[in-house]
DNA sequence: GTCTATAGAATGATAGAC
DNA sequence: GTCTATCATTCTATAGAC
């Protein structure tokens, strides 16, 4: 499996119609919703159907195959995924960074669970699909931002930790919120009143970690 | 679906031979492997059978449902699940309870990610199955334990921070390991020499929640 | 571009020989 | 208890009418 966009038909196609990328964009949002819940083998093309409106022959004449969904949905959502990581500032100062990276991937946790268990699911099914991208592009990003952190360290700005599992932490902290949505719910009951919860996790975690890594 | 375990066909069966309670232990494994990596839907009879080596007819003599298979799995691996919270001890040293409930999670995670994952996914999935146990059982003591944290926070022996969401950070941080074991593989590269790389993360976590939450 | 109809493969589950 | 053979269903994907 390549990495590469699926396009509807090749052919006459010289730009795609208003109704076309509308499509496309409706089949992309019910795809989000079923993969990200029953992961690649345990969703069907119909269900996505279903979910887009449309009938399944029709959905398949814009993605030829469940593959091609699958990527594209992949791909509309890996900017959004590696983006948090990707602002933080090696100029900036320590406390204030950090703070700010924990913010931003809760915020995608709250506003995009779906995005966040898409990954999830990629990921604990052993990432066939964005295994290159783990080792390639997220790597050599996770690399320069553990160095950044390490430099922290080495200037006495930042508590001496693992810059790596420190980078772990704050990826399990703020995903847990979307990928264990309901395991949240269940257990705080009726505290959970969304996004009320959120506020309350965001303070804790920036409450622990902050006291944690950042010498008083 | 009731939480009912999965009996072989019911009738003139006194005791299980031996033979049997190896084949279902053989099948339990397999399903352990396969659910946990794809979950119920994106999992087959076929792929269990050939794990546990038998054909597909064999497996549903001792399962007559795929779902059977499931129940079973979940219900064997529960206690496991549920086990190292439980043990948190309101007489203990909350430091000492704390860092020893941690190392408990997270040699789960080492020694039994499966399971990790087979959880994860019941839950991404939305808790068809486990809703009850989570709004029940695990609610409550997490409840309880919650009360616990709290108890220790009015007698200053521990910062103030909302105790369901440290514990929420127990569970993603320690988890993560399991859950997205592919992924630190990937951005750790050659640094991911297991079980090394467990040691450093046991240090991290120790590290960070200890300061974080532990007055200096 | 969208539909009905259907091919062809895979899947959960069963029947019956041994 | 275990196997081969098979059924009914569901699924991906395609063909062809409109």
């Amino acid at each position: 499996m390549s990495m590469a966009t699926a396009t509807p038909r090749a052919g006459q196609t010289r730009k795609r119609t208003r109704i076309q990328a509308a499509n496309e964009a409706r089949i992309l949002d019910a795809a989000l919703e079923v993969f990200s819940t029953y992961g690649y083998r345990g969703a069907t093309v119909d269900q996505i159907a279903g979910g887009a409106g449309m009938t399944k022959p029709n959905l398949l004449y814009y993605f030829r195959r469940k593959q091609d969904i699958y990527l594209a949905v992949l791909n509309r959502t890996l900017e959004m995924w590696l983006q948090p990581l990707e602002h933080l500032d090696a100029e900036g100062d320590p406390a204030a960074e950090i703070t700010a990276y924990i913010d931003r991937k809760l915020e995608l946790s709250r506003d995009n669970p779906e995005a966040s268990r898409l990954f999830a699911m990629e990921i604990m099914q052993g990432s066939p699909i964005l295994g290159p991208v783990l080792t390639g592009r997220l790597k050599k990003l996770v690399d320069e931002k553990a160095a950044v952190l390490k430099a922290w360290i080495d200037a006495g700005r930042l508590a001496p930790v693992d810059p790596y599992h420190l980078i772990f932490m704050v990826w399990a902290t703020t995903q847990h919120y979307a990928d264990f949505e309901t395991q949240i719910r269940a257990v705080l009951g009726t505290k959970a009143t969304r996004p009320a919860h959120f506020d309350i996790a965001k303070r804790t975690l920036e409450q622990v970690f902050l006291r944690g890594i950042i010498g008083d």
